[in-house]
DNA sequence: TTGTATGCGTTATCAT
DNA sequence: ATGATAACGCATACAA
């Protein structure tokens, strides 16, 4: 590959001239002979700028680290994509790394977008070499240089949705979620819609298999056996409102008519089960552009924090909800 | 941060001491003393090397370009995670971009995976900087620096399971494909199982919507209307293969007791339709992890080339395909 | 209007 | 055993 140097040699000028040249930095007019001259060097030699030696003289690397909980999630392909493309239009790379703490240190990054479950983020990288880092995850309060969506909001949203169709009896599939210890977001929604309401809880904890559609399926099955009287369940997540569908269907119950489920996250998996999943739409893509937008911003302003954000969860209905048949007591 | 020169001053030594003592170049025994000088005086000042000065001086980034079609492909993440940790293990970061043309001039990779179709891959990008560029894609030919799998054997497999089964009027749904010009390697498959089997194709095609799932469904219920004598389809997709579901179930089919679908990828809708589909799994993620490898192996071994790979596409078996109950003419 | 010199943080080749 | 010194390729303050 070609330097400079030997753009400047080709075009008889010296390498700052170049520089100039190809940055526009015309403080001073440059006349557009010697210009052409420039630019017809640097074309004849396919010169290309080396982004590393221009990072290390500029102290900007125009990349950016993108930290990922679990990738395998059909989630962050969604994200991915979005960001990817403001980051593209922007000028800036994707550096993905499930390894943050290494990449903020070594200088390969302006900064950094850190997506993740808020235990995850107990213990932050704290912003070394002061390039800022900004959040993206579900959560209660909004914190500095965060965009967050509220699941306490969104869980209670879908189990209101349930009660004011007429159910009743509504449970909790919370897999895999602890039951010690101070309670998740969605397990907080739930009860609060739940007692709001004034009726009884039902949750459903537990992890049968690591396969999360499985668990749901396990999961339900149990409920079935324990609460006849339940006519409809919100589900953590949409593999496990699709495990749930599974074990509906092999007792033989019809969903919506005997019984409604609603999921969470509007992944693919809501639009391909059957019946077609309601299921809360939490704004995974949306937010990831938000931050990225900030983080940029605080990258080019220098500025070291911006208040933080919280998108809604919104309802998108499809088909496994309507009222119950039974009349409620 | 600190540099390199700071941790030689606090160590009072000079910079060359401190590179060759923290990269472990010991050419010359260096006595332990000032080992751990040098040792703490960088664990003091909490010194972390920069990755771009060090890759502007020797010459290698220790970062991969990862270019992918349509990341929205639920494939994507589960190659991406694979691919990430693979890469992280061989200590490589990853650079996804969606423009690798301009990457790979700009001296910010050591190498690049490209992942995509075949047709996108006709103008590959040149190996700018010879850095080195791996393939992965379905093909039918073994290409160099390649990693591959054969869509024409994996669509004649499903096909041939169906008409182990029983199966004598076969439908080959493949959505937006065009018909004109030479067929897809799906089309390929399917063709050549079918004839020979001396059988009859009906072969769909058509956009009829920019979903892929609602394309599936449209396409099936024309199927249905114009071939009532068929007992099976082969969906080019898992997507086509969840639509084509939805089709049957609306016009009360049971499957796979009155029609057998097969589908193709084994993305998790596979998983979470009803019936769970079976389906042709491609290799995608085992096929990047390879090409990966390779490639780290080109770039540490300075060689140009390495023979290209095929790899099997195996049929995963699931509930959606059983004999036809009519009996066959 | 253009060129010179210096620095960015590291590695590597020489000397010593 | 260790220390100067020169690259790596580019940007920029300062001279001319």
């Amino acid at each position: 590959m070609s330097t400079l140097t030997e753009v400047a040699k080709r075009a008889g000028v010296s390498p700052s001239l170049v520089s100039r040249v190809l940055n526009d930095k015309l403080a001073m007019p440059i006349p557009q002979a010697t210009i052409l001259r420039v630019r017809e060097a640097a074309a004849e030699l396919g010169y290309r700028p080396n982004a590393l030696a221009r990072a290390l003289a500029t102290g900007r690397t125009h990349t950016l680290g993108l930290h990922y909980g679990n990738m395998t999630d059909p989630h962050f392909a969604r994200m991915l994509e979005a960001v990817e493309a403001k980051a593209a239009a922007k000028g800036y790379h994707l550096l993905v790394s499930s390894d943050m703490k290494s990449l903020l240190g070594s200088g390969r990054v302006d900064g950094a977008l850190i997506v993740g479950l808020p235990e995850e983020l107990e213990q932050p990288p704290r912003a070394a070499r002061n390039r800022p880092i900004v959040y993206v995850s579900p959560g209660q309060a909004i914190i500095p240089n965060g965009v967050i969506w509220n699941d306490v909001e969104g869980a209670a949203c879908a189990v209101e949705h349930l009660i004011a169709l007429g159910h009743r009896r509504i449970a909790g599939l919370f897999g895999d979620y602890s039951e010690e210890g101070p309670p998740q977001a969605k397990v907080l929604g739930f009860r609060r819609a739940v007692q709001n309401a004034n009726l009884q809880s039902v949750e459903l904890y537990g992890r049968y298999s690591s396969d999360q559609i499985e668990n749901g399926c396990h999961l339900t099955r149990e409920l079935l056996r324990s609460q006849p009287g339940c006519t409809a369940l919100f589900a953590r997540n949409d593999y496990l409102a699709v495990g749930a569908l599974e074990a509906l269907q092999e007792s033989a119950r019809r969903v919506p008519s005997d019984f409604s489920v609603v999921g969470y996250n509007d992944t693919i998996l809501a639009r391909c089960a059957t019946p077609r999943l309601t299921s809360l739409h939490t704004p995974f893509a949306e937010a990831g552009v938000r931050a990225l937008e900030n983080l940029v911003q605080l990258i080019e302003s220098g500025e070291a924090a911006f208040p933080g954000t919280a998108l809604p969860v919104t309802l998108t209905e499809r088909d496994s909800c309507a009222p119950p048949t039974t009349t409620t007591s």
